[in-house]
DNA sequence: CGGACATCCGTACGTTCATACGGGTATGAC
DNA sequence: GTCATACCCGTATGAACGTACGGATGTCCG
């Protein structure tokens, strides 16, 4: 108990970390970034139609990602492409959204749909 | 863009997805886990001590982990233990609990080690 | 038994958040 | 210039969530 508070993780910190990971906990923005860890680079009406999602809500996600600075946007023309930052967390890519997926299929082999790689 | 499709995370797998990774999105449930992760069994009245936060708001957190199988309960007497669940994920556990709290510290190398509150 | 204690549960309240809608800006085509 | 497209933004609505409060259950002690 005495161990505990030694062991204790500060509320920022926590507030912080949550705050991040709250961004990978919504079906959307974590669709989203598989989809740009695969493609290299989307524009809004795309993974719009990609994710079979509003565009409101895609540019409202991207939106979000962005300002948390996980994804970068370019602007060509009247087109604008989202890409993963380039200091975009490696643990949180490698581990929480590769990872995991697996972890979560494996769990129901049934299913059985695998994607490539 | 049709690559778009075929590197898509489905619907479902990305709502369960986000179901698991919400529950890490939540300082109150971080702090608990990271907790447990060090010193391997708490009851809830240290834990809400340790954290500071109410009991009734400790015992919440605790069901919601519990319910998703991320924490087991061993009651002695009156006391309700917790520990971390023997299936734990993995990945889960080094990467996005462990791993993440070092990113944010290195983060902010400025601000050093505290926990004022 | 009766009282104190640790925890859980049902409920209610306030907040946060994702989505849809309307309007706005900028770019490209005719 | 006018029109259509692609996207962004402010607002509102509805749902989900975390917390606090009162009461209930189960357990130890004298």
């Amino acid at each position: 108990m005495a161990a505990a508070r030694s062991a204790g993780l500060s509320a920022d910190h926590a507030a912080e970390l949550a705050g991040t990971l709250s961004l990978l906990s919504e079906p959307t923005r974590l669709r989203i970034l598989y989809a740009l860890d695969h493609v290299e680079e989307l524009c809004v009406g795309d993974l719009a139609v990609a994710l079979d999602v509003g565009e409101d809500a895609t540019s409202y996600a991207l939106r979000l990602l962005r300002a948390a600075g996980l994804v970068n946007k370019r602007k060509d023309g009247r087109v604008v492409y989202y890409r993963l930052s380039d200091d975009f967390p490696e643990p949180l890519l490698e581990h929480c959204l590769r990872r995991l997926v697996d972890l979560t299929e494996t769990k129901r082999p049934q299913h059985g749909r695998r994607d490539r790689r």
